[in-house]
DNA sequence: CGCGATCTAAACAGAA
DNA sequence: ATTCTGTTTAGATCGC
């Protein structure tokens, strides 16, 4: 019945404001990379926020249904005492690992960036943080169960239980006294409350350091007493939260807080690793950085530039880049010949500039990237009507397919159809190979390999201009940054926005940034794709079949799902959903 | 600077 | 009359 109050403040602490913000980001403490990467802890520490107070919640219910199950057991506590009294030493420890984890997390999220606060600033206190967070909350839910325990003793040893409560009656007496004295400060849980810190005493616990007393203050779960001294505090500790069937309990809600949060503590991580491994992945699209899974476009932001991408402001040596992302040596060693010619000849045109090499591997590995994020690919339009073709089941596509598959694949293709198609009209008409050939139904286009070998040489001259990008890319670090960093640096996107964001709006930062920058990704970047060392294209190019990339595009076809439909094509359904691109460009 | 690749835009034409 | 398909031409950017 009773209520634990989760302010909000509580959890401040924890949360960076989108002001702290924009001082990293004025401060230059942190890259782009970086700063996302913050972003995203950022985010899941509110999830994760979120899901702690409903498990308080829940928490301080069973807990309540705990108490009263153990009531009416009350007769057998004094022979359990003996167990529990075993066990008490673990619980304790128990109690010391809760906060170790807690304050690992904190500090692992400190070292991942999450923190790096400039020492000067205050602003975020580490010891706020490393402290009081989650006791926060635990706080007011032992208060709740120290008071409720102590009622329900007393009642007991009103109804003469007597013999039974002793131990609990009598510490429970004094506790709550002080608690109501100490509720005051509870507010201001973990500073020093104005109390007596001229005794100094304080400081010192240094030698003293019990991990229950902090500060002059019991760290006992909903006890908040306040000590002057360390031996006063030990004496409170036996005194008050000797063995009994409430420090019992709370030891045991403390433990299923631990577990709990050691739970939340590995999704988290997990959710971390997954992210890191996805962001570095796609690394492509500044825009597209952040977003997940799938984008959920809803984004308040308006497209500022639309092909925005002239400032050659890029030359910002990247902030050195974040370390979590791959370099892309390693990316380009994935590279099998296969992903190659999966891709043909990739769009430098704008790129160039930009040196923002993307690697086959990346490519395939972009697909879900590209099909929910608002960029336009870096690749062009030949190379990606020949691997809409060569997706085909029978390597053979009608215009209206390939149409489907532009938009399937691309989100970018799902707006300005008229000009994209056009651009596919029009190359299918101009580059001998693509071959169109008369069908029953109709006309179908489809590829002579040879011929689309003959031309790919002169665009990406293979190697040199590989090697190249690559040295560049290293110089600015992983493909993430700098796709990443040009865009915001040539955007100059907000990203305090980003921090307000929910988790859940990930996505949509995604897409915002996209959004902020539409276009700005024009430069495509790129310039792998061909690299293929030397692919010999021809023979493998005969057999379509062969295109099993990674780029394959068939496996796009489920938006989110996963699913690897070899080649056959499942395109109908999918693409029916795109059809017309028009209005669907806000679908996703 | 010239050339080729690529894009975008647009004019046209034939077929549905 | 419109729309879809294709073909062409033209202008512009880029990289080599």
């Amino acid at each position: 019945s009773v209520k634990v109050p989760f302010s909000v403040a509580m959890m401040t602490p924890q949360v960076i404001t989108p002001q702290q913000m924009q001082q990293i980001l004025q401060q230059q403490v942190l890259s782009p990379q970086q700063l996302q990467v913050l972003l995203q802890q950022q985010q899941a520490l509110m999830l994760q926020q979120q899901q702690l107070q409903e498990f308080y919640k829940k928490q301080q219910e069973q807990l309540h249904l705990q108490l009263l199950q153990q009531q009416h057991g009350s007769s057998k506590q004094s022979k359990e005492q003996h167990q529990v009294s075993a066990q008490q030493l673990a619980f304790q420890q128990q109690l010391l690992q809760v906060q170790q984890v807690q304050q690992q997390h904190l500090l692992n999220l400190q070292r991942q960036g999450l923190l790096s606060i400039q020492p000067g600033q205050t602003s975020l206190p580490l010891h706020s943080l490393t402290q009081g967070i989650i006791p926060a909350e635990l706080q007011q839910l032992w208060k709740e169960v120290a008071n409720a325990q102590v009622k329900e003793e007393h009642n007991n040893n009103n109804n003469g239980g007597g013999s039974n409560g002793h131990r609990g009656l009598d510490l429970s007496s004094p506790a709550t006294p002080k608690n109501a004295v100490i509720n005051q400060h509870a507010s201001t849980n973990g500073q020093y409350i104005g109390h007596k810190r001229e005794g100094s005493t304080l400081e010192e616990p240094s030698h003293h350091s019990h991990p229950l007393y902090s500060h002059g203050v019991c760290k006992w779960p909903g006890c908040e007493a306040v000590f002057d001294d360390f031996q006063s505090f030990l004496k409170h500790l036996n005194n008050e939260h000797a063995l009994d069937d409430r420090s019992t309990a709370q030891c045991r809600v403390q433990m299923q807080v631990v577990q709990q949060l050691e739970l939340q503590l590995a999704k988290d991580k997990e959710r971390l690793q997954a992210m890191m491994t996805h962001l570095h992945v796609k690394s492509t699209e500044p825009k597209a950085t952040p977003q997940p899974l799938n984008l959920v476009s809803s984004v308040t932001l308006s497209k500022s530039a639309p092909e925005a991408s002239p400032p050659l402001s890029l030359p910002h040596t990247p902030t050195t880049p974040t370390a979590p992302l791959t370099p892309l040596s390693q990316t380009h060693s994935v590279i099998t010949p296969n992903s190659l010619h999966s891709v043909g000849p990739i769009r430098r045109r704008y790129s160039e500039k930009y040196n923002m090499p993307i690697s086959p591997a990346d490519i395939s590995q972009n697909k879900e990237f590209y099909m929910n994020t608002d960029v336009r690919p870096p690749f062009t339009y030949a190379s990606l009507i020949r691997q809409a073709i060569l997706d085909s089941p029978e390597k053979q596509l009608t215009l209206n397919e390939i149409y489907n598959w532009f938009t399937r694949m691309f989100a970018y293709f799902r707006r300005n159809a008229a000009t994209w198609k056009n651009a596919v009209r029009h190359n299918l008409s101009l580059h001998k190979c693509f071959v169109r050939v008369e069908n029953v139904k109709g006309a179908v286009w489809t590829v002579d390999e040879i011929e689309f070998q003959k031309r790919r040489p002169q665009k990406i001259s293979g190697s040199p201009a590989l090697v190249k990008n690559i040295q560049t890319s290293l110089g600015y670090g992983p493909t993430l940054s700098a796709a990443f960093q040009a865009s915001m640096a040539e955007n100059n996107i907000p990203l305090y926005t980003t921090a307000s964001i929910g988790s859940p709006t990930l996505n949509s930062l995604a897409h915002a940034i996209r959004e902020e920058m539409n276009g700005a990704m024009d430069h495509g970047n790129s310039n792998g794709s061909d690299s293929s060392p030397g692919r010999s294209p021809l023979s493998a190019m005969h057999h379509i079949s062969v295109k099993e990339e990674p780029l394959d595009p068939d496996d796009h076809d489920g938006p989110l799902s996963l699913v690897t439909t070899a080649n056959h094509s499942p395109d109908l359904d999918l693409h029916r959903d795109y059809e017309d691109d028009q209005g669907h460009d806000d679908m996703l």
